[in-house]
DNA sequence: CACCCTCGAGTTCC
DNA sequence: CTCGAGGGTG
C-alpha cells in the first residue's frame, strides 16, 4: 500500500467514524454495532500512530486525552449570552404575552417555538472554517471559561461541521449556543461508579454535567457521557435564518444535535396546550427538563422587543412546578417544642421547589429517621406536603459515598443541655428541664397566639426572653413601656399597640384560657369541653384525676396531665402571677352552648370565603348553635366551601359530606326553624 | 384487646 | 399537612 493509499484510507475511516458517531449520538439511530464501530476506531488509531504527521485536531481520535490544564482561561463572548425570565403558571405566561403584545403592532400575531428547557449547562461553541475551535461556559453571560479541551471529548459536539446534505455551505465563522447535559440513565451509572470509587455523587444531571466539564483533566470529562443539544446562533459570518424555527432546521442540517421535541405554534393558546401536554409526560423523558421555553418565532421581532436586564423580552421559560427535588442534607437541626419535645429537622443545601428556595425541612421524629435510614450527608428527596410544608421524603441510598453519618438520638437538649429522655413506647424525645428557656419561649408564643396577642410571634418572644424581660408567660402582664421602647424596632406607637394588645387579652373566655395554659394534651377542643364542667381555672386545679376522667374526651392520660400541671411549682407560680397581673381566670356567666338553627351541627371550613374571614365564619356558626372543627370526619355535617379549597374537600367528598357556600350558610340562618334539626342538649 | 376516630403538636415560607 | 397517641367502641 502506498502512502497515498494509506492517506486515502485514513480519510475514509474518519468520514465513516464521523458518520456513524453522528448517527449514534445526534440521530440516536446507529446503523452499525458498537463492536464494528470500535473496530473502525482502532484501525484509525493504528494508522495515525504510524503516521503522526497526518493527525489533525478534528480527527475523531482527538476527542480523548489532551494535557490536564492548570486552570481555565477566561473567554469573552462575541455578544452577551442572555438568560431567561421565567413563569411558573399559565397565568404568568399570559401576562408575559400581554406585556409584549402591547409593544407589537396591534395586528401582529406572533408565532411561538416551544422548546424543552434542558437541565444542563449552557455552552458556547466556536467554529472556524468548519472546525471546532473554542468552547466556553456561559459564565456571567459576558465572560465564560474556556473548556475547549473538555468539550472535545463530548461525542455529540461536532469537531467539524458535517457537510450539509442540501448544498448549504457552512459559514467560515459560526458561534452557536447549546446545552450540555446528561441522560438520567447515564447519571445513575456515573453515580454508581462514583460510589465504587468512594467519590462524591451528583444530586442532578446539571451538577454532573457542570462538574464534568469543569474538570482540569479532559480524560475525566471523557468518562462522563456528557451530551449536547444546540438551539441558537450567537454569530455567523454567513446568512442566518430569520426565524427561530428555521434556525433549528438549519442547525440540524449542519449536523448539530437539535432536540426533537421543539415545536412551532401559530398562537399562544396552541403553544400553551402543547407545553402542558409535553410537561405531563416529563417523567418518561430520557433527560431531565425543568420546563419549556417559549420563543417568539420571528427573530427580527425578538430583537425589536429588546432586553430587560439580561432577559430578552421575546423569550420566556415556563417552568413546571416540581413536586419534589433532590438535595444534600447538610446538617441535623433540633427544635425544642413547648412541651419539651426535641424535634429533628434537616438543614439542606438550598434547593428550589415550587417557586421557593427550601433550606430546611421537617424530619418528623427520630423513629421516622431510623425507619427511612436518613443520614447526614445523604442526597435526599424533598417534597412539599400540601404544596407548603417541606419534608424529607427519603434518602437516595444508591448515591451514598460512605461519608454519611447515621443520626442517633440526642443525649441532651441543644439549648439548656439538660438530659434528653425517651420513655418506653413513646416516639417523642423530651428535654427534662421544665425551666428550659427554649420551652419558655414556645409556651409564651402559644399563650400569645391562643389569647390573641397580635403580632407577638417567635421573633419577639425570643427577643424578650433574651433581654430578660420575660421569664415566663405571666411576665407579659408586667411589661413596662420604657423596657419595650428600648428594644430595636419599637417606637411609641408600636409599644402602645403591643401593650394594648396584651391588656385586651386579660379577659378571654374560659376555654381560651384553659387552652392557652399549654397543658400537654389539652388543645382547643378538650379545653372547650372542660369549660363546660368547671367555672374557673382554680376549679379545674382542684379536680382529682377520677373526677376529670368522668368528662368525655378526658381519659387517664389527660387527667394525669392536668393534675400534674396544677401540682407543679412552676404552674402555681405562673397562675398566681397571672392573677396579680389582672388576667381573668373565671368563665363568664355560667355558659350553656348557644342554641339556634345550627344546633348540633358540626362544620369544617376550607378555602377562602367571599366575605367572611375564618374567624367571623366560626363566630357566625357558633353563635347560632353550631360547632366548627378542624378536621373532616364522619361526624361532620357540612363543609363550608370557599375559593381554593385544600384537601379537606376531597376528604369530604369521599365521606359524602355535603358542601355549603357562604350564601347557603346564610340562607340556613334565615330559615325560621331549621330543617328538623334536633335540639342539641345543653350540658 | 384491637380497632377507628379525633385531637394535639409541630412544621415552612412569604 | 402529617404523624403520634389518647380515648372510645365493638
Amino acid at each position: 500500500m502506498t502512502a497515498n493509499d494509506e492517506k486515502e484510507q485514513l480519510e475514509k475511516l474518519r468520514a465513516a467514524i464521523r458518520h456513524h458517531a453522528y448517527l449514534y449520538y445526534v440521530q440516536d439511530a446507529p446503523e452499525i454495532s458498537d463492536a464494528e464501530y470500535d473496530a473502525l476506531f482502532e484501525r484509525l488509531q493504528k494508522l495515525e500512530a504510524q503516521h503522526p504527521q497526518w493527525v489533525t485536531p478534528d480527527s475523531p481520535t482527538q476527542r480523548v486525552g489532551g494535557e490536564p490544564q492548570a486552570q481555565f482561561v477566561k473567554v469573552r463572548h462575541p455578544s452577551p449570552v442572555l438568560s431567561l425570565a421565567s413563569a411558573v403558571s399559565e397565568a404568568e405566561v399570559r401576562a408575559w404575552y400581554d406585556r409584549i403584545a402591547r409593544l407589537l403592532p396591534s395586528s401582529y400575531r406572533p408565532q411561538f417555538v416551544v422548546e424543552p428547557k434542558i437541565d444542563g449547562l449552557t455552552v458556547v461553541l466556536h467554529y472556524e472554517d468548519g472546525v471546532f475551535a473554542l468552547g466556553a461556559t456561559r459564565g456571567d453571560g459576558d465572560v465564560g471559561e474556556d473548556i475547549t479541551a473538555n468539550l472535545r471529548t463530548v461525542p455529540s459536539v461536532p469537531l467539524r461541521i458535517p457537510l450539509p446534505s442540501d448544498g448549504h455551505a457552512a459559514p467560515s465563522r459560526l458561534v452557536v449556543r447549546g446545552e450540555a447535559y446528561m441522560r438520567i440513565s447515564d447519571l445513575k451509572e456515573l453515580n454508581r461508579a462514583q460510589v465504587e470509587k468512594g467519590e462524591k455523587t451528583f444530586a442532578n444531571p446539571r451538577n454532573a454535567a457542570a462538574g464534568g466539564l469543569r474538570q482540569l483533566d479532559p480524560a475525566v470529562t471523557a468518562s462522563r457521557r456528557i451530551r449536547l443539544w444546540v438551539y441558537s446562533i450567537i454569530s455567523s459570518s454567513g446568512p442566518v435564518p430569520r426565524t427561530q424555527w428555521e434556525v433549528l432546521q438549519y442547525l440540524r442540517q449542519l449536523g448539530f444535535p437539535v432536540n426533537q421535541d421543539a415545536a412551532l405554534h401559530d398562537d399562544l393558546d396552541s403553544a400553551l396546550a402543547y407545553a402542558e401536554r409535553w410537561m405531563a409526560g416529563r417523567d418518561d423523558l430520557p433527560y431531565e427538563a425543568d420546563g419549556v421555553v417559549f420563543k417568539v418565532n420571528d427573530l427580527t421581532i425578538q430583537e425589536d422587543l429588546g432586553v430587560v436586564g439580561k432577559d430578552p423580552r421575546g423569550m420566556l421559560a415556563f417552568k413546571f412546578a416540581p413536586r419534589q427535588a433532590t438535595t444534600r442534607l447538610k446538617e441535623l437541626g433540633i427544635n425544642v417544642g413547648r412541651t419539651g419535645t426535641l424535634n429533628p429537622f434537616a438543614i439542606l443545601e438550598p434547593v428550589e421547589l415550587g417557586g421557593v428556595t427550601i433550606e430546611r425541612a421537617t424530619l418528623h421524629n427520630f423513629e421516622d429517621i431510623a425507619r427511612k435510614d436518613i443520614r447526614v450527608g445523604d442526597i435526599v428527596v424533598v417534597k412539599r406536603a400540601g404544596d407548603v410544608i417541606p419534608q424529607v421524603e427519603r434518602p437516595l441510598v444508591e448515591l451514598r459515598t460512605g461519608a454519611e453519618t447515621v443520626i442517633t438520638l440526642p443525649k441532651e437538649c441543644p439549648v439548656c443541655h439538660s438530659p434528653a429522655v425517651k420513655s418506653e413506647g413513646e416516639v417523642a424525645v423530651y428535654c427534662v428541664n421544665p425551666a428550659c428557656p427554649a420551652q419558655a419561649v414556645q409556651r409564651i408564643i402559644h399563650w400569645a397566639a391562643v389569647m390573641g396577642i397580635d403580632g407577638f410571634g417567635e421573633r419577639l418572644a425570643q427577643l424578650f426572653v433574651d433581654r430578660g424581660l420575660l421569664h415566663d408567660l405571666a411576665d407579659l402582664y408586667f411589661l413596662r413601656p420604657e423596657d419595650i421602647l428600648a428594644l430595636p424596632g419599637f417606637a411609641e406607637k408600636s409599644t402602645q399597640n403591643l401593650l394594648d394588645s396584651i391588656s385586651a387579652s386579660k379577659t378571654r373566655p374560659l376555654p381560651r384560657l384553659l387552652a392557652a395554659l399549654g397543658i400537654r394534651g389539652i388543645g382547643d377542643v378538650v379545653a372547650e369541653v372542660l369549660s363546660h364542667h368547671v367555672s374557673s381555672v382554680d376549679e379545674l386545679g382542684r379536680a382529682t384525676a377520677e373526677q376529670l376522667q368522668q368528662i368525655p374526651g378526658v381519659g387517664p392520660v389527660n387527667a394525669a396531665n392536668i393534675v400534674d400541671f396544677f401540682a407543679s411549682e412552676q404552674a402555681r407560680r405562673i397562675l398566681a402571677k397571672l392573677k396579680r397581673g389582672g388576667v381573668r381566670m373565671e368563665g363568664e356567666a355560667p355558659r350553656a352552648a348557644a342554641t339556634g338553627p345550627l344546633s348540633g351541627k358540626a362544620f369544617v371550613i376550607t378555602g377562602t370565603l367571599p366575605s367572611l374571614s375564618r374567624e367571623q365564619a366560626t363566630q357566625l356558626v357558633t353563635s347560632n348553635g353550631g360547632k366548627v372543627v378542624d378536621t373532616v370526619s364522619k361526624k361532620v355535617d357540612f363543609l363550608l366551601l370557599g375559593e381554593n379549597p385544600g384537601s379537606k374537600l376531597a376528604k369530604a367528598e369521599e365521606l359524602g359530606i355535603p358542601t355549603l357556600s357562604e350564601g347557603q350558610l346564610r340562607a340556613m340562618l334565615q330559615a325560621p326553624t331549621g330543617d328538623g334539626t334536633r335540639q342539641g342538649g345543653s350540658l
